[in-house]
DNA sequence: GTATTATCTTTGCTTCGCTTAACATTCGCT
DNA sequence: AGCGAATGTTAAGCGAAGCAAAGATAATAC
């Protein structure tokens, strides 16, 4: 039943193609060494693979002789590469990570992203482009939010200073201090920016470990009836909190 | 030297622990059945699975005894977890793609991202959820797109009216329209929005299949010295265009 | 208290992707 | 031309992950 003809593609074999893509870019032949070098891989596991496209039908392949890509290879070589591409470009663009830790971040995720989710990601390039008024500028601001975080998590405390930094810059300019209040009064679906954490139980350890910094958004999930157990997601995390603990902890409510 | 032990968690058993973790959160035991079931797997290879995850110390298992997570099973746990929900909720939040759609994404791609990609992420999420005033009308402003977009391709010759759609919209408000040039006239790393698509031939077809429509965003790669052969990017494909068609592609330059 | 059913586990097999070691071929040099 | 080095292929084998079928155990029914 299982064919290991057409349909898809293994992420390892898709790396080979990929390899040769662009080893025929870069030089005249591909070698099988190559492939090798540039895969970490042995050379005989080239040959098995280079076997497989061809039983595929994706390259031209004789023992001993050049490879190339065949119509249908170099059509699933582009698609491979254009996925590669495209994360790569979104993770430079907008997520401004290191163009070299882009491009391993993309190899490694350019297998299991699916169709709709790829053309979302070059829209949402493309639209970002396509704003220079808001968008890229606020991309900038995003980017020195970056730098700004990285560079303030190397402190012990920074707490305070963090939170200047933000409210200077990018949180809404209306003066909303006024409306500060306490995660205890928040009710479950409620944003809202950390402030200050107080008291220092391990829950103040354990929300400055996970980078819960002053800034950071916490999502209230659930509250037990009486306000005890709090459930709330802060930078992907689940957490409990106890209501003694939501008390100390002053946020600024986000409107919805 | 490849140690079959803690390091690193295979992309299957990750989904074994994941799988764990929510039959925990819903029922009260956690039955080989419902892991089967739940992954779509044989129950023989959840007996497999499970003792690998015992032989890491991920789960308290004994033949035919209740599997419970050990804590260090918890903790690499509520880490895919944590993996998942974030590209879950950027997939919605940010690219607007329906919940399911966006869980089963999450779900393929969350063995593959590094780290310090899944916090740059999370640091997006949050920037996002921090700027009531520019970020989330923005975002806004992008989901309107993606449905304008998407229905406005299921027409044949949708140039002109999405190129409508988009200049009363999202490209900036000062008036460019009279810097509109063509393709032909750019030079390489410029940037550029399609705003008409002249000729009728193959290369026009072929922009089109690929949702080149106006709006999209052409970069140019490079230009060969007679300014013949131009090597454009568009919707993260490649494309190398003959100068005569450059020509009758006009379109409206970004400044970097 | 046994009998039936549902659920696990074991066994034995397949495929994939990789390895090392040995063998084959081609290339480059004199 | 011929020899050695570089490169490519085959063979054997390993671990991961899956499957089906058969055996073992637990849960339930009567």
């Amino acid at each position: 039943m299982p064919t290991a003809n057409s349909a898809t593609l293994s992420a390892s074999l898709e790396d080979y193609l990929e390899a040769i893509f662009w080893i025929v870019r870069e030089k005249q032949a591909v070698r099988a060494k190559d492939i090798a070098t540039r895969l970490r891989v042995g050379r005989s596991s080239v040959t098995g693979a280079l076997q497989a496209l061809a039983k595929r039908q994706l390259i031209n392949y004789a023992p001993y002789d050049v490879i190339t890509l065949t119509d249908k290879g170099q059509t699933a070589a582009t698609d491979v590469v254009r996925r590669h591409e495209v994360l790569r470009d979104f993770f430079v663009k907008v997520l401004a990570i290191r163009s070299d830790d882009a491009d391993e971040a993309a190899c490694r995720m350019e297998h299991a992203i699916s169709d709709a989710t790829l053309e979302r990601f070059v829209d949402f390039i493309e639209f970002i482009e396509q704003c220079p008024g808001s968008g890229s500028k606020w991309i900038e601001d995003f980017k020195q939010y970056c730098e700004d975080r990285t560079a303030a998590r190397d402190y012990e405390n920074c707490v305070e200073q963090d939170m200047d930094n933000l409210r200077s810059k990018n949180v809404t300019d209306t003066a909303n201090a006024q409306t500060e209040t306490t995660l205890s009064k928040m009710s479950p679906g409620d944003k809202a920016a950390i402030v200050k954490i107080g008291g220092q139980g391990s829950i103040r350890r354990r929300l400055l470990d996970m980078g819960a910094t002053a800034g950071a958004i916490v999502e209230i999930e659930r509250v037990a009836p009486l306000g005890d157990p709090i459930a709330v997601k802060i930078k992907g995390y689940h957490l409990t909190l106890r209501k003694e603990e939501a008390e100390r902890i002053t946020v600024n409510p986000i409107e919805n």
